[in-house]
DNA sequence: TGGTTATTGGTAATCATTATCAATTAGACT
DNA sequence: AGTCTAATTGATAATGATTACCAATAACCA
């Protein structure tokens, strides 16, 4: 099923700017901000209104063709759907994907030790990625500078 | 070592709303927004700042007194400052602590099987909590309204 | 090739957080 | 207890991110 048919079975439709986004998200593994993806969507739209990303990345989220993660600094994108953890350098902001380790063991003993019905959970570890280790320390952002630029897109 | 003593040992005072704030936040397990936090310290003192609420929320986690969280309907904070782990109810939107599980191991094997040198790590459970299982379920809140009002706190 | 209607671009509105600044006051030291 | 000094406050403006609105456009179906 491709993700023009996933649209269009249920009433809504590939247009151009909407495909161009998908394709962005898709085609990264730098789970970028909508202020991210708006910036590369224009390089090909340049006519693009930021409404239009903000609209779409949120309509394509909830079709489930993407994934919307909230991370320290704001909201994120993921165009890989597929179950996964991350990682996240608290040097230089980049957030990595890590492979998931077996769900059911956690979810049983979650389970069966409280009153919660466990759906889902999510890991998100913290620490220097390898490129931060080998390099000095640069000094922190600030809170701003986190949340504007963030390391991970240049 | 006393939170007034923390502050002063670094040039900072306990001031009345500082205090009546960091209260607040120790004396409940809910997680709140800023805006909570806001609403109830004005019980107490009906002329605070919002700025000052969130100012002293931000110095106050910058102290480690307390901790800044961020949820899927933006940043909370949490009185509990030891190590544990988070369950957030899909249905109501409550947010309540669990048990931690120990972490070496996690960490041990994380280190081992990549190049990342892993800090710390934060696990979320997402589900339906006891009393949202017994009851019928509601109509799901708008985006609007779970990041405003958020039913964990009335 | 039309006709319907989801979607768009442009822009205003909303919301949360941060910045600014004159007035206040906690805490240290007489 | 009184004085001093700098941290802090309340009020308000500014900022950044997201959402709402609406007339114009264009995707898709017959
Ligand atoms: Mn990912
Ligand atoms: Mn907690
Ligand atoms: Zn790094
Ligand atoms: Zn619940």
């Amino acid at each position: 099923m491709t993700a023009a048919d996933t649209l269009r079975s249920r009433g809504l439709r590939l247009t151009r700017p909407r495909r161009i986004i998908l394709d962005v998200v898709r085609s990264t593994d730098t789970h970028p901000t909508a202020a991210s993806v708006y910036r590369r969507v224009r390089r090909k739209l340049p006519r693009v209104s930021l409404a239009t990303v903000h609209r779409n990345l949120r309509q394509l989220a909830t079709q489930g063709l993407l994934v919307e993660r909230s991370a320290a600094d704001g909201m994120r994108f993921d165009g890989n759907t597929g179950v996964h953890d991350h990682f996240t350098c608290v040097a230089c902001g980049r957030i990595y994907d890590v492979p998931a380790r077996p769900r059911s063991a956690v979810r049983r003993r979650m389970a069966s030790s409280t009153a919660f019905e466990v759906f889902d959970y999510r890991m998100e570890f913290y620490g220097r990625c390898g490129a931060c280790r080998r390099r000095r320390t640069r000094s922190p952002l600030t809170r701003h500078q986190r949340r504007t630029y963030g390391r991970q897109e240049p």
